[in-house]
RNA sequence: GCGAGGGUAUCUAAGCCAGGCCAAAAGAGCCGGACUUAAGAUCCGGUCACGAAGGUGUUCAUGGGUUCGAAUCCCAUCCCUCGCACCA
């Protein structure tokens, strides 16, 4: 059996589907839900997938509950990305046009137009829509858009004024990596080599040469005091230039670092590294020393001069004492004047000979720089004499100082070597001026945006405590760009706005998106948004009747219930819209929840579209059909779970679909009168109902299918099995078979449709209502019956399994009425030491000794075993077990092959007999 | 390095917060059987070890600790994922 041609329903499906999730408000309640909208540079995979299916599942969930739920979507095309990619495919570059042509098949005449950037967002928001449809995602299309579209930067523009008038936005300087082949700031994704390469803020320490400045870069200027000589690497061409209208020597390299931090600098000619060894230079801090010559010194890095300062720093100890071994320079010594637990009066040296190095070229040194450097920062104080600070504070105060007083300037340098654009450029720090930031730093705005954390609704709970730590890290965000798609800032055209800062409001935006594309961008002006979304009356506003009707659908939707993404976003976006939230909106429209996503593996690896290790979406469908891989995506991990995508899974899925498919279709064979085993069966569905709903209200994809599927799967599968031979069980199936189709709706909504239909019903299922347990279906008393059965029949399994040998009669024993006293005295005591003295007050209890102690043993024990809740039920009341097994004697008996006798303990004189517990009776196989 | 989360049987994964319901749910895979001309699907059984009676033993990253009792609590170590900013 192949089962229906479910390519061919999805197609009929959709159809049906046409307009029918395009909400408006209503009178009745709503749940508006959206997820971080894409950017459209390239094809869905199966983890894009996920994103936009989980919450399509909740959406489906709570409109079969009644409510009214918006579930929007639109294209961020704003940034530089496409940019990017379009200036590659029209260069011809191999990789970028294999991996748009092969990976994305993108069709020639279509890859030929992606010179264009905005044909490649275009063409792929298309895309997006389409396979998004295609999987059964139930959007309201009607307020799609881009984020490029002229209404909403008109909106961007709003958001903004109001964040300058709030004043959050400032203006500075900021020091950026930064490509002078592009002429551009570049971030990691731009870069060839040293993306983790940070951004270091070094002091130039000025000493004195004659009529020059030698700078040399420190990150610690508090070891100004101990400063012996300075290292110039006798291999290297120096400079000599102007800078700012002073006389430098730094190394080439570093001249023209200073062109792009704000130095004006003009080279006035060469100097051998050489010649400056054993000159003597100046300042006022340490007094005159030499120059000593040292092949660790990079002329790459910061100045190309460094200062030395032995008894603090490995290399310079090193390198001062591999000179002197060679019998030079011996009347130089260290200079202590930090003092730091762990180590001796030269904590250098102290690092050097522990590790025992032998000279500077050992790789070693590296890491004990870095160690002696932590243990002074951390622990280090001062010599008295040089204010005894601790040199966290005195490192600070000591720059300060020197900028102040002795001609020291900052200089921005990476902590790595070697990094290189795409471009294949060399990247440098530069200061760009005029920059505006959103501040971030404010405690203010900070405060205001941690306690709506804590009235959000966040999941998982766990991600609560990455949201405050980041509120509480984030610095300024310089949120102006001069290149790429988007907005320009209203009050300073030169800049655009950056992608991450654009994106933060939308979802107020999505509520009135389609009714914005009838009205001129021209008439959105400020005040227009400000009625919209504030209610702030202006006079003379234009279409008043439209933005009437679009205040009032504004203030249905808003705030918005759950925000989706994946949790790579936390640190910025997720946050930063809560920040722009509180900024603009009051607190009545603030939003309500987020819920975060894992990410996604294929084949147990991390999905990349640049390594080639993706599986597109569309291929899935249409490998495995929809509601396959919907089922797969929300199945097999919850969604803030990472996922792994393995096709061998995903195909058994297929067939777990195939299966409740036939399910239900043969449950028209049921024809039969329901009696107590419907009965059973109608009872456990009430808790299957109930607990796929409870999970679904928490988002727990995975639990709610666990629940729905495979729990009645199982529970059909006993039925069955309980089934006199030759019946296909009773009408009731038909009720069962209503309620699950439905229960599954949101997670396979094509099947249902299908087989709601099948069913007889002429409305959709994705409206229909959402089943609801009825306490007066459920009966313990059945519940526990089938308990007792089902474990009783494991029980036999198990023994006749050891035996290996074919019984020819099974006899249970069920325990004694004293026995049931005993077990219920044992469940209920509140102190399990007295319980034994309690039992025996009573006479006929003593009257049988040793049997009474043991069945409390055992009692104990196996009310160990047993779930709480069937013992809290036992309590009340025990079973009759003579009746429930009697009545499943024809069962048992058909079930393995043997006449079952049923006869109390005090019926036999058995060794085994006497064994049988309440709810444990002893088994008898010959 | 710093911040957040996590490591459970062949795999995915529940359990952990509220310690005894735990040899540890569910699904998948694998093995065996039934059905079938055969394959697939379906159904039945098995899947840590031992056991001719429903049990016993050893397991929940590693090593310690708390407790009558630990996958669950505490400490240390190792490993994995995400983030660390001008980038969507």
């Amino acid at each position: 059996m192949s089962g229906p041609d479910m390519r061919q329903i999805e197609r009929e499906t959709l159809l049906l589907w046409e307009h029918a999730f395009e909400p408006d408000p209503t009178l009745g309640e709503k749940f508006y839900l959206n997820v971080a909208y894409p950017y459209p540079s390239g094809a869905m995979h199966v983890g894009h997938g996920r994103t936009y299916i989980a919450p399509d599942v909740i959406a489906r969930f709570w409109r079969m509950r009644g409510r009214t739920v918006l579930y929007p979507m639109a294209f961020h095309v704003t940034g530089a990305p496409v940019i990017g990619i379009s200036k590659r495919i029209s260069r011809g570059d191999q990789k970028a046009v294999s991996l748009y042509r092969d990976l994305y098949k993108v069709p020639p005449d279509v890859l030929a137009a992606f010179t264009d950037p905005l044909a490649i967002v275009r063409h792929f928001s298309d895309e997006y829509q389409r396979v998004m449809s295609e999987c059964g995602i139930s959007i309201d299309w009607r307020r799609r858009f881009t984020t490029v579209d002229p209404q909403y930067s008109r909106f961007i523009e709003w958001q903004w004024k109001h964040l300058r008038e709030e004043g959050h936005v400032v203006k500075g300087a900021h020091p950026v990596r930064y490509c002078t082949q592009c002429d551009n700031p570049v971030g990691d994704h731009d870069l060839l080599e040293g993306e983790k390469a940070e951004i270091l803020k070094f002091t130039l320490v000025m000493f004195r040469w004659n009529d020059a400045l030698i700078p040399t870069a420190t990150l610690r200027p508090e070891t100004i005091y101990g400063v012996t000589n300075l290292w110039v690497n006798p291999d290297v061409t120096y400079v000599r230039v102007k800078v700012d209208g002073v006389i430098w020597i730094v190394s080439r390299q570093a001249a023209q670092k200073f062109t792009l931090q704000d130095h004006s600098v003009e080279i006035l000619g060469e100097l051998a590294g050489s010649s400056l060894i054993d000159q003597v230079v100046s300042h006022p801090l340490c007094g005159e020393i030499p120059i000593l010559p040292a092949r660790f010194v990079d002329p790459d890095m910061a100045s190309g001069i460094v200062m030395s300062v032995p008894a603090h720093a490995p290399f310079d100890y090193i390198a001062l004492r591999d000179l002197q071994s060679l019998g030079e320079y011996t009347g130089i010594t260290p200079v202590p004047l930090i003092t730091v637990p762990g180590y001796g009066t030269l904590p250098a040296r102290d690092a050097v000979e522990r590790a025992g190095i032998k000279n500077q070229d050992d790789p070693r040194m590296e890491t004990l720089t870095q160690e002696v450097y932590s243990a002074e920062f951390g622990s280090g104080r001062l010599y008295e004499k040089y204010g005894g600070a601790p040199v966290k504070v005195a490192r600070d105060a000591v720059a300060a100082l020197m900028i102040r007083q002795y001609g020291s300037v900052p200089m921005y340098e990476f902590d790595t070597r070697s990094v290189i654009c795409r471009c294949g450029g060399q990247v440098f720090v530069k200061i760009l001026h005029d920059q505006w930031f959103l501040q971030y730093s404010d405690p203010a705005w900070k405060a205001q945006v941690s306690s709506l954390l804590e009235q959000m609704c966040l999941v998982p709970p766990e991600v609560r405590a990455e949201f405050e730590r980041t509120v509480d890290w984030l610095k300024d965000w310089a949120c102006t760009r001069k290149v790429g798609l988007g907005t320009r800032l209203p009050w300073d055209p030169a800049w655009l706005i950056e992608p991450l800062s654009d994106s933060t409001v939308y979802m107020a935006y999505y509520t009135i998106a389609h009714h914005l594309k009838s009205i001129s961008p021209d008439l959105l002006t400020p005040e227009v948004f400000d009625y919209i979304f504030l209610g702030k009356e202006t006079s003379s506003l234009p279409e008043r009747e439209k933005l009437d009707a679009m205040r009032k659908e504004f203030l249905f939707w808003y705030p918005y219930d759950f925000r989706f993404s994946a949790k790579d976003l936390i640190s910025n976006h997720l946050t930063f819209q809560l920040f722009h939230h509180v900024a603009i909106f009051p607190g009545a429209l603030l939003p309500r929840g987020m819920v975060v996503f894992g990410m996604g593996l294929l084949n147990g690896a991390k999905m990349s579209s640049s390594k080639g290790n993706v599986f597109l979406l569309e291929d899935a469908l249409h490998e495995f059909g929809a509601d396959t891989v919907r089922m797969f995506l929300v199945g097999s991990a919850e969604p803030w779970q990472d996922f792994d995508w393995r096709n061998e899974l995903v195909a058994s899925t297929r067939r777990q679909i195939e299966r409740f498919i036939s399910t239900v279709e043969e449950s028209h064979n049921a024809t039969g009168i329901p009696d107590d085993l419907d009965g059973w069966l109608a009872s456990r569905l009430q808790g299957h109902i109930a607990r796929m709903t409870e999970a679904l209200e928490h988002f727990q994809t995975r639990q709610a299918l666990q629940e729905a599927f495979f729990g009645i799967e199982s529970d059909l599968k006993w039925y069955r099995k309980r089934l006199p031979a030759g019946s296909d069980g009773s009408r009731y199936l038909w009720e069962l078979c209503s309620v699950w189709v439905r229960l599954l709706a949101p997670v396979i909504p094509f099947t249902c449709e299908y087989l709601w239909k099948k069913l007889g019903n002429t409305d959709l299922v994705s409206f229909a209502p959402w089943p609801v347990p009825d306490p007066a279906a459920v009966d313990r008393k059945l519940e526990l019956a089938e308990d007792l059965l089902s474990r009783t029949v494991e029980d036999i399994e198990s023994i006749v399994k050891i035996i290996q040998m074919a019984p020819s009669a099974i006899t249970i024993y069920t325990a004694p009425e004293w026995k049931r006293r005993v077990f219920v005295a044992v469940a209920a005591a509140e102190n399990k030491g007295t319980v034994i003295k309690e039992i025996m007050k009573e006479e006929e209890m003593r009257k049988r000794g040793r049997e009474v102690t043991d069945t409390v043993r055992q009692c104990t024990m196996l009310i160990h075993r047993l779930p709480p809740q069937i013992i809290s039920q036992l309590i009340e009341e025990i079973p009759d077990e003579q009746a429930i097994f009697r009545k499943a004697s024809g069962f048992l008996e058909k079930e393995f092959g043997v006449t079952v006798t049923v006869r109390d303990t005090g019926e036999s004189m058995h060794a085994k007999a006497a064994l049988a517990l309440p709810f444990k009776p002893a088994l008898v196989i010959e």
